[in-house]
DNA sequence: TACCAACTGTGTCAAATGACACACTAACAA
DNA sequence: TTGTTAGTGTGTCATTTGACACAGTTGGTA
């Protein structure tokens, strides 16, 4: 739960009240490794937070090979954005990589809390913003470093996900081989 | 301004007084090629939207190199949100291509229409996810596509951007070399 | 224990890429 | 007109990459 308040609260501005009515938004749930979060074909109408654990969001290129989107790693939100907030199928799916513990955010509840006043409709806004920012952020890495130094950066900052996502996870999120991220990995061994 | 009210009103949810009322929070601008929006170091203060027109929007890295974060081709919104939210000093550049017709939304004019009531805060919300979900595609494409396929999908959606932005800077945008792309482009000369 | 499926490690080779070098062209200003 | 600057076209070559093939490993299960 603490993940969740301090991740919500990032700016400081939620009094202890503010704060209760809106944890009271989300149900907490402890999901095995392996549980589907969301499907594709179905759609998703909840917006879950990943207080602790490892996902993995993917898609399906054109010859049907599983490609990764994302890995997200607690804490952090998780969702099909355009499926949530359009009410269109899904054509990705989630998978937890570990035991997790999540808070979820129906789309129902969501609603409600974006229209009880301009506060937490700003609020909601300053949510999406934040990983908006974050998203542009990855962009520009994805961009303009090569896989080598996106490898390093995720061993630094995300090691949960080396530990827990296979080799050929890693590389599809990377954008590369198998093979590629092995000899990556090899050079890198004993530093 | 017609292509502002249209993109603005993509879910057709706004009456004719809204829409007057929003788009009267705008400063319609005539830009010259070579005009720069904001710059690095300064803090970027407004939201721009293009009706027409190409902007060029970069950064450096650590080698002093300038890299094409995105290339905007009207219309559509362009801003540094990191900057414009938190009221940082951007990293970025920004300068137009072409000559454009831009309406420029000042910070002040924005916290002021998001501060009115839930309906515009909501509305300012549903932008800022149309822009994240726009942009979680072009990170898909990114990851998963070669070159040559988003070159292609570039010359097919945004014809605009391929006649006025160099060959270097189009390259930049695809995470390539000028040389790679202009092997690219003589494959497909005929076709 | 034995089996199976999923994943990892590794070698080979053709193809793609980046870096470099340099000639050529277009646009613009002096 | 001439010079200057930015951008384009193109060849060479070392390096990196992806695809393929196959052996080894691991974890779970019958």
């Amino acid at each position: 739960m603490e993940a969740l308040r301090t991740f919500l609260n990032d700016s400081k501005e939620l009094s202890a009240k503010e704060m209760s009515f809106l944890v009271d938004h989300f149900e907490q749930r402890q999901i095995k490794r392996g549980t589907v979060l969301f499907e594709q074909g179905a759609i998703v109408n909840s917006i879950f937070f990943v207080a602790k654990g490892v996902l993995h969001h993917f898609n399906y290129n054109e010859l049907g090979e599983r490609k990764t989107i994302d890995l997200h790693d607690g804490p952090c939100f998780c969702t099909d954005l355009e499926s949530f907030s359009e009410s269109k199928r899904s054509e990705d799916g989630c998978i937890a990589l570990t035991n997790c513990t999540v808070y979820v955010l129906t789309k129902e509840k969501y609603d409600s809390l974006v229209n009880t006043n301009v506060k937490w409709s700003n609020f909601a806004k300053r949510i999406i913003e934040r990983t908006l920012i974050k998203i542009l952020d990855q962009l520009k890495a994805i961009s303009h470093k090569s896989i080598e130094e996106r490898y390093l950066d995720l061993v630094k900052t995300k090691p949960d996900i080396i530990q827990n996502a296979s080799i050929g996870t890693i590389a599809s999120y990377l954008g590369t081989s198998r093979e590629t991220l092995h000899r990556i990995r090899k050079k890198h061994l004993f530093s």
